[in-house]
DNA sequence: TGTACGCTCTTGTATATACAAGCTTGGTTG
DNA sequence: CAACCAAGCTTGTATATACAAGAGCGTACA
């Protein structure tokens, strides 16, 4: 008996106990139990059900409430927010990030990694001559196994030579560069397509069917690193902003 | 002396007292009296200089923590970050200000204009009961008699009266809602779709075929003013962003 | 000399308690 | 019947306290 008493601390499971509410309040609406605007229970309720004090079930509630997936207001109580965008416009993310954010596993496909020479469109926005040297990568992003991103990317070998010996399996372009070539500035340009063929069959969806492209050309001090195209099936991804004025 | 004691409630100032702590922490930053890698007090230290407990004092350095502004480590303590991407890139812009700043001239034409019953997204999104009466606008916007942009609309009538009276063929709802709401947030979210039969017919494109959905949700001071779905055709409309670190 | 231990500072987790403040509900009163 | 008020729920703020865990430093010991 009272757990509560001989466990202060941590805890056996060496994972914090707010953690573990959270998760569960996850699981639950992830499975479908607690659906959009469905009440969660109030933090007293929580604290009883765990056998924490309110502050621990509060601070649960709280750090969902932060990320977007729950509502409170006072004097009425907490509940399921609506489902979250994605994906952010203001900050360049890394996308396995974000997979884990939402709780998620994530996996990736290298479907190719090259070196080749840069055509007039590319070298444009690399800042490279016409057929200069670049490396080129695709590379399909998976949410617990769905694909969710489309990754084409054309690198400068000046600035980031050793960009095709890395092993994106374990660290993603993105979380690669960021660490090489800490980025100063981005352009970003967004646009709805149709999936082509190549595109369709990496993101195992139908030919034609809406997707999300983004554009993004980044830049670190010494000049611009890298041009990505990044394709999300419409319905498996959304980008959001908060703006205050 | 002993301010402590006299307001152990919410304070004076009508403002949480940590608030307090992270404006002066902020303050510092912002006059580079504390730059990137500046060791921020700790804190008990903060505790003690403000007169408060040490949870309180934590939870400024907490969420300046979460927003970005600060990095702590256990046992080292806690640090100014590198300064953070800036804020917002991606502006509210008039649909007319857009073709006529590319040179083109601007109509429209306008599907529907009538009250309604808010049903229960709607009523969600605007913070009103289900049922209540809202307006409802849906109108086509061309950029030299092409259409590029379907806007469905859903306005607060107890913060516009007289929405419904107004015309907008002569000025853009977003313009007159500016106008009379000066807005003070606005949340945004991207998707991709495939334009469905109405939205197809209006801008004139075959039905299926891939278009830039955006959602917006925008709030003035007095609440949340208007809730809109803007639906461009993909291949005649991109968004863009710069974004400077 | 050099390593290992412990002290002390830091942040991190957790509890118990108190009161403030917002919303709903139900009863009482005019 | 309508208006008002109080009780009882909710979340929000604030405190005092305890122990855990990471990092740095100096001292004592081998």
């Amino acid at each position: 008996m009272s757990s509560q008493i001989s466990s202060t601390t941590t805890g056996a499971s060496s994972q914090p106990r707010y953690a573990a509410i959270k998760a569960h309040i996850c699981a639950q609406i992830e499975s479908g139990e607690w659906p959009a605007h469905f009440r969660v229970p109030s933090e007293n309720q929580l604290a009883q059900d765990f056998n924490v004090s309110r502050m621990t079930a509060r601070r649960a509630l709280s750090e969902l409430t932060d990320e977007g997936v729950l509502m409170r207001s006072q004097g009425l109580g907490t509940f399921v927010a609506e489902p979250v965008p994605a994906g952010s416009l203001l900050e360049v993310r890394n996308i396995a990030d974000e997979v884990a954010a939402r709780g998620h596993s994530y996996g990736n496909r290298i479907l190719k990694l090259e070196q080749t020479t840069a055509s007039t469109e590319v070298a444009v926005a690399l800042g490279l001559a016409e057929g200069a040297a670049v490396y080129h990568s695709i590379i399909v992003h998976l949410d617990n196994g769905l694909p969710i991103q489309f990754e084409e990317r054309y690198t400068n070998p000046t600035l980031v030579p050793e960009y095709l010996q890395q092993d994106f399996s374990a660290a993603t372009p993105n979380e690669y560069l960021t660490r090489v070539a800490p980025l100063t500035e981005a352009d970003t340009t967004v646009e709805a397509i149709g999936a082509d063929g190549a595109v369709a069959e990496a993101l195992e969806i139908d030919s034609g069917s809406a997707c999300l492209q983004i554009w993004r050309r980044t830049m670190s001090r010494a000049g611009t690193v890298s041009f990505a195209r990044l394709v999300h099936p419409g319905n498996r991804y959304r980008l959001g902003a908060q703006l205050r004025f």
